[in-house]
DNA sequence: TGAATATATGAACAGCTGTTCATATATTAA
DNA sequence: TTAATATATGAACAGCTGTTCATATATTCA
């Protein structure tokens, strides 16, 4: 660990890091980014993105098992990126609000962008 | 592994699953997301956002050794959420376009929405 | 040139993630 | 109630991540 380089003001610095959001909502925010990091659950988004679905049409158009489709919406379920209503026999999932939208298509606008 | 629930439309679930972006896309969502996804780079992502900032002003700020500000640096440069330049001896980063920004306020509404 | 400062990189290790398998629970229909 | 369907959950394992430590490279200044 060294010391202060040149451009380091330290009191500047401190109201800077006042502006970042509190730990808890960084954490909460790194656990949201966490949930959209896999190839799986973002293709789920995408579907829902499109259509209401029951756990049996996800599992059909991914090629995983329906455990797999499970474990996947519960973590998007616990960070309410995706809601359930119950139909009869069949849960329901579907996309929990416009946040959730604009953060994926951000990010493909941005990937594609470079492509 | 076992077969349609009634709800199931294949040639629905087919065309549906034509819109979800190309697989390639879907991967580089994923490596964005999985660059959202830590503490430490969330705040790097927050600092920067105030302002330009060099290495040393980051490590500064942060209570981690510069090797992890630097490897952090490099994962959100590789996925261009942030940019360099050089000024001197020192190397600044910045936030890379308007998509950074919005990301990252997109999830902190989402998640302080419900604090 | 050599010393000091600023940044990058590689190795390595602990901890976390996503999948599958096996099984449990919940709902409907007979 | 029983069988069948739909979904959830726990265990377990392979693979990945983020940090630190040690070291390398790059730039400035004397």
């Amino acid at each position: 660990m060294h010391d202060n380089c040149e451009r380091v003001d330290s009191i500047q610095l401190e109201k800077l890091l006042q502006k970042v959001p509190d730990p808890e909502s960084i954490t909460r925010m790194a656990a949201v980014f966490q949930a959209l990091q896999s190839d799986t659950r973002l293709k789920i988004l995408f579907l829902l993105k499109q259509k209401d679905m029951c756990v049996c049409e996800l599992e059909q158009v991914l090629s995983v098992t329906q455990s797999a489709v499970s474990h996947g919406l519960r973590t998007l379920r616990q960070l309410d990126l995706v809601r359930v209503r119950r139909e009869g026999k069949f849960t329901i999932y579907y996309i929990a609000d416009k946040h959730v939208r604009t953060l994926i298509e951000m990010c493909l606008e941005h990937v594609e962008e470079k492509a």
